[in-house]
DNA sequence: CTGAAAGCGCTAACAC
DNA sequence: GTGTTAGCGCTTTCAG
């Protein structure tokens, strides 16, 4: 392994002057960077990060914990985090925190302390004030992203306003009879959301004097799966049954649409179908969502991270920004039948 | 942040000790060990892996470089590294090898090669002998999963068997005009699964005495709506089309299904689809198709790396098992139309 | 089985 | 703008 000094050497420069250049901290005059550049080039030097975060007390790494890597909207946000990661020379640790809470516990003990990341985001993820205490007194940057942190930034759409914009939506094509398939309470531990979705439905409904009636709603787990059950439970009623249905997530409204066709419907005469998310299969399905953008969530909270590792770079000033969704007719929703 | 000293302190022996006894490195008295646990534990002391990879060399983290975040095989390897990883104590980090080749060297040079990994397991990827000898060079261990890397141990099903294994259920069930749905061109440059896969099919078809037909083969790119498009096509000729599809992935197999219904056939009766995968919704579609289990294929990866990075573990032998793959009859197959 | 001490490879004051 | 040098916090010979 090629180190430090044999490219100092080879540059006709100090060991500390290569530091300066390489790493871009402290002044170095152009033709002194260019040499060690080329040395370093040369040699194949890389830095060892070991010693260098050691030394310096940054790692150039950011631990990314979240609960699923196999649902898009978690995949996503993942990706788009990698990627703004990389642009600004950051590795990404994975802490995919699928299981129990002993599984959970560890990973905050063993791993997240390891000093082996400079700031975490945390995906959809409640932790514990005692949690947040720890990474705050390591002084680790932390950011939330689509979960409810007490006293933490955290990044999330307002998801009261998002489900009673798509629940409006269906109103305003005339729709009176609207159920909803909304997160079962498993879901709401760590994240509140589906819970916040079925307030911004049944406060539209209101708003649109039409009372919320308990047998609209079904519960599901997120999944196409859960969807198609829930869907034919609320459609397979004899009587009154809804002419439109609003999922809190396009998974389950895709689960929806396949529930409906299996019934004999035809979408969207016999029933209109709304979602949440912009799946990449929601164009696909013709399927009208409200987007979010959760890749765009990613880097967002990647940028906040950099802000505060490395005051001073060019980073947009996230503060204010409110997350973006946005309403995306496609052909699944309709005027009700007569 | 507490250091090892303080731990030394408080047990009251050195800090040679105390690492002996929190890394399992060198031989230490019960007694001490328990001491030195006791008051690790009491001060909530974590090593700094910066410290101790600088120090040792090792860094108790493994790179996984992967080209897909949101495929239902990828992420699904993933998740079974990450979680075997954890299990042994290691750390995972994540590249995403999304982009173009500039990116992808990037990786390479600055990334992987900074120690910040003791190992690497490579996801679908045909690496550079270049990049295969620089990994060596460095001593990183090196498993390949899904992709042909020369001279790397690689975790790879038999494509060809399997492809085969799936055709000749179909054969099995009398059918002849059995119509292909494989990658196109694009994807086979990293990973010649989508060739493979089709020698199998059309393999299998000759020993039966069916001469595959150009015009029974589509190619697509693995996801649910490139397989109902090419389904259509397939489905969609007037004359002598064919009563089965084998499409080579379940994603694609998944659109096929629903590209038939669309044509207003119906599944079975009509028309017989298999796939490959076991994708989470193959039970949900009633998909008939041979599994591979990818997580599994993430654990194994692991384990083999875990071998060559702990020697004398109890890690399984895993040198001589093939990967298992598997037919599961369900509804979208049966006996062609007569 | 345990302790003393010499680094691991780099960064950051601090001088110049 | 650049060099000198003292650590960063741990692991690991080497003695004992």
């Amino acid at each position: 392994m090629v180190g430090i000094d044999e490219v100092a050497k080879l540059a006709g420069v100090s060991t500390a002057t290569v530091s300066r250049a390489l790493s871009g901290r402290g002044h170095v005059s152009p033709a002194s960077k260019a040499k060690v550049e080329d040395a370093a080039a040369r040699l194949g030097y890389v830095v060892s990060s070991n010693a260098s975060g050691l030394a310096s007390g940054r790692t150039r790494n950011v631990g990314v914990v979240i609960p699923f890597l196999n649902r898009w909207y978690f995949s996503s946000v993942l990706e788009g985090a990698q990627q703004a990661l990389l642009r600004n020379g950051y590795d990404l640790t994975l802490y995919n925190l699928a299981g129990d809470g002993r599984e959970r516990s560890s990973v905050f003990e063993h791993f997240l302390l390891r000093q082996r990341v400079d700031a975490v985001v945390a995906v959809s993820l409640e932790l514990t004030e005692h949690e947040v205490q720890r990474l705050h007194d390591l002084g680790k940057p932390l950011v939330g992203v689509g979960g409810p942190i007490p006293g933490v930034r955290t990044l999330t759409i307002d998801d009261v306003a998002v489900a009673r914009l798509a629940t409006e939506h269906l109103l305003a094509l005339g729709h009176r009879r609207i159920a909803h398939i909304g997160g079962d309470l498993e879901f709401d531990l760590d994240f509140h959301l589906p819970t916040n979705r079925r307030l911004g439905y049944e406060a539209a409904l209101r708003d649109a004097g039409v009372d919320p009636e308990p047998r609209m709603f079904a519960p599901a787990d997120f999944t196409i799966a859960g969807g198609y059950q829930a869907a034919k439970q609320l459609l397979g009623v004899p009587h009154a049954r809804p002419t439109a249905i609003f999922a809190a997530s396009d998974e389950m409204a895709m689960g929806s649409i396949l529930a409906a066709r299996d019934l004999g419907m035809v979408m969207p005469r016999d029933v209109s179908i709304i979602g949440i998310d912009d799946h990449d299969l929601a164009e696909f399905f013709g399927l009208s969502t409200v987007a979010q953008f959760p890749r765009g969530q990613g880097e967002h909270a990647v940028e906040i991270l950099m802000e505060q590792l490395e005051p001073g770079t060019d980073a947009a000033q996230p503060a204010a920004t409110p997350l973006p969704f946005e309403l995306r007719v496609r052909s699944s929703t309709a005027v009700p039948p007569a």
